[in-house]
RNA sequence: GGUACCUUAGCUCAGUUGGUAGAGCAAUGGACUGAAAAUCCAUGUGUCCCUGGUUCGAACCCUGGAGGUACCA
């Protein structure tokens, strides 16, 4: 029989972690989760990581697993990740993915590209060529490095010549490997060894919104000051830049108050969710539910694929 | 009850001598192959409180009404 992934994808605060248990314990098998800040063990209340309850009663993987002192990476994620899909399958015909990290869910689903590590060094000189230099720098430089990807850009999505942070990485891959970022890409797809059922779970655009309001009043009474306070002399990490502590950095900084910072925190958090949604509702083959729909409603869904399935 | 002021986008408000309207914030759509809870691009969504009138033409002027705020009773 093949082995299946069921992946449970969503904006943030619709309730992916209390239905992959549910899906964790009905299937008998345990959970995979796909989100990029819940890795990091010094970001527990404003990651929203499942309760010890939760945790408890479904196993988890990569929750809480990391430090935010670790250069992390998706590429990192993504080997992690089929190792563990792997180790599950050979115990069980399925596995739960549960997560709102976009590019995370697409490493483990499809894979990306296999590029050669870059030297910090040169990450860090590219840097700080566009902090001196500006936009302009990583757009001239990727022009020279690779001219064919350039016009591709320009032509298919200019936007992304206004996008310091892409044009950055295709430019330190340029310099680090003395070929074109472009020339690493299409390469053969990787086969995966399991069937992906993706569950999208979404509500009324009002009633996500006053669920991620409600959650984060509930994040500062649990003590989200506290924890963001912790990590503050470390706020430049690339695991920090997160909704839910620069807000509070700003606090920390004296440079706005506490109310307006809880205030950045919804709007910011909105503002994620519905970036995630825009991901999700590109992502092929999902099926959508309510958030409210019941559970022998979507094990049913499931069990239709499966058994849809060419052997 | 009287007097004054107010009522325009989801919110706060601007609106020239009368030519059917625009800022900020909020919001919405999108892109995205190792920072992705990041980063970037695009977008004004309207019974101008209602009614009748003046006018070629009314958010704007006039009548009457409704709601709100302040002060006086």
């Amino acid at each position: 029989m093949s082995k299946f992934l069921i992946v449970v994808v969503g904006p943030t605060a619709i309730g992916k972690t209390a239905l992959s248990i549910k899906l964790a314990n009905h299937f008998k098998t345990e959970i995979i989760s796909c989100d990029s800040r819940q890795f990091f063990k010094e970001m527990k209340i404003g990651t929203a990581v499942p309760s010890d309850e939760e945790l408890a009663s479904a196993e988890h993987h990569f929750i809480q697993n990391k430090s935010i002192f670790e250069n992390y990476t998706v590429g990192d994620f993504e080997k992690e990740a089929l190792l563990k899909t792997d180790s599950l399958f050979e115990a069980n015909d399925f596995a739960i993915l549960v997560g709102g990290s976009g590019l995370y869910v697409n490493a483990v689903l499809q894979g990306f590209d296999t590029f050669p590590e870059i030297d910090s060094e040169i990450r860090a000189e590219v840097q700080h060529s566009y902090e001196t230099l500006g936009l302009q720098y990583l757009q001239e430089k990727l022009e020279e490095t690779d001219p064919d990807y350039y016009s591709f850009i320009l032509q298919d999505n200019p936007q992304t010549l206004q996008n310091p942070q892409r044009l950055m990485r295709f430019v330190e891959v340029g310099l680090g490997t003395k070929k074109p970022y472009s020339s690493f890409l299409n390469q053969e797809k990787k086969q995966r060894n399991f069937t992906p059922i993706i569950i999208g779970l979404d509500a009324e655009r009002a009633v996500l919104y006053d669920r991620i309001n409600l959650r984060v009043d509930q994040m500062i009474a649990d003590g989200l000051v506290e924890e963001a306070k912790g990590v503050y002399e470390n706020r430049n990490l690339n695991a920090l830049q997160t909704v839910g502590y620069r807000e509070l950095f700003d606090y920390f900084d004296g440079s706005i108050t506490l109310d307006f910072a809880i205030e950045e925190i919804k709007k910011n958090t909105r503002r994620f969710a519905k970036r995630q949604l825009t991901w999700f509702r590109r992502t092929e083959n999902v099926t959508w539910f309510d958030y409210e729909t019941s559970l022998s409603t979507i094990v049913e869904t499931i069990n239709f694929k499966i058994n849809s399935q060419p052997n």
